[in-house]
DNA sequence: TCCATTTTTTAACCTATGTGAATGCGCAGG
DNA sequence: CCTGCGCATTCACATAGGTTAAAAAATGGA
């Protein structure tokens, strides 16, 4: 149950079993099924998600009701709108799920306790955070500098996992471009 | 020299006199002049730096040679290259200089001495990166799901200062397009 | 003050990606 | 074994933004 939240932590700071068994204490399992909502659009985010097993994906909605994927999450990752986690305020993204998922929350009430109790927690989720700012960094970068067709090739590259799982259009949602043009993107590629 | 740093910091945790002095004796103030580079693609990045004044750009250079700025810093900010920071790996981005500034170094065994011996800036930092992940995040669901038009004057609402002190080329870098459509697009505005 | 350099603008043309619509495939539920 | 719906593909056409080149405007140093 708690063993991947372990190992997760562990790679990043060394506890005891003892702390350890504080540590998971907070966290709350729940299982989803596929299509279900960890979070709409509006309301607050109470939780951050780690997740066991499963797969989800974290979007917007814009004016013209086209979705856009924010970010997937499978296994060892998490999910959260974290703005809406630390401010309070309504979210602006929706989280749901694409896989039958198991999910370790938790609550902002048991973080900020996990956080005081424990300042090893406190350097982890630092580390977490320096981590997932230099791979949502390096996102930008390349929104800003390659074509569709390359940040494509990268996406497989950098997430094999996620290609298999996931239908086409969400990947094309996630990379900034419709179905379509992803379509003609891989009949470019296959051509060559 | 160090007192907006202090109350950088304690905008998000508190310190005693005795702990800013500790904490302060960690950073190495150091001036510099317009054009001159903080750091050069394929170096390390030794430093962490909180801007005191001044202004910089941190850019990556495409296989066009074509610059695409990551992101600027003025007064309160910090400017590094994490990933490298981090990791030790040769940098993939520059930084360098827009404005004669004035930086607050922290090198990185510096940063990691002053984190174990004061648990709040390991808190300072997990909630600066938190802070700095969220907009970054927020950049990329922009980047997803608005047109440059959009990016432009949600730029000039969000950054006011910067709008005033950066050249236009460097905010079309900044946003993904060349300065040529940024002339464009403020042209369609002008006539609206 | 004047010249050189950088920045911004303009314009004609080009290309990647979007749009809308049609087609066919494949799988889940009755 | 159907049936319906979501997904992928294709095509014709539209458009935002890129490219190249040039001129105009702003800036900064001697």
């Amino acid at each position: 149950m708690f063993s991947l939240l372990r190992e997760h932590i562990e790679r990043r700071v060394h506890l005891t079993d003892e702390e350890f068994n504080i540590c998971s204490g907070y966290f709350i399992p729940k299982k989803f099924k596929k299509y279900q909502f960890l979070l709409n659009e509006g309301d607050v985010c109470r939780y951050l998600g780690f997740v066991n097993s499963g797969c989800l994906r974290e979007y917007t909605i814009d004016k013209k009701g086209n979705e856009h994927i924010i970010q997937f999450a499978i296994a060892d990752w998490w999910v959260s709108d974290l703005h809406s986690f630390l401010s309070g305020l309504p979210a602006n993204y929706n989280i749901d799920v694409l896989q039958d998922s198991e999910i370790l929350l938790l609550e902002k009430s048991a973080r900020e306790e996990l956080l005081d109790n424990c300042p090893k927690m406190e350097r982890f989720f630092r580390m977490l955070l320096e981590s997932n700012y230099v791979a949502t960094n390096r996102r930008v970068a390349d929104s800003l500098s390659e074509t569709a067709e390359e940040r494509y090739l990268k996406f497989i590259k950098t997430y094999p996992k996620l290609f298999e799982i996931v239908p086409q259009n969400q990947i094309a949602s996630y990379l900034g471009i419709t179905p379509q043009s992803l379509s003609r993107i891989r009949k470019e590629l296959s051509r060559k």
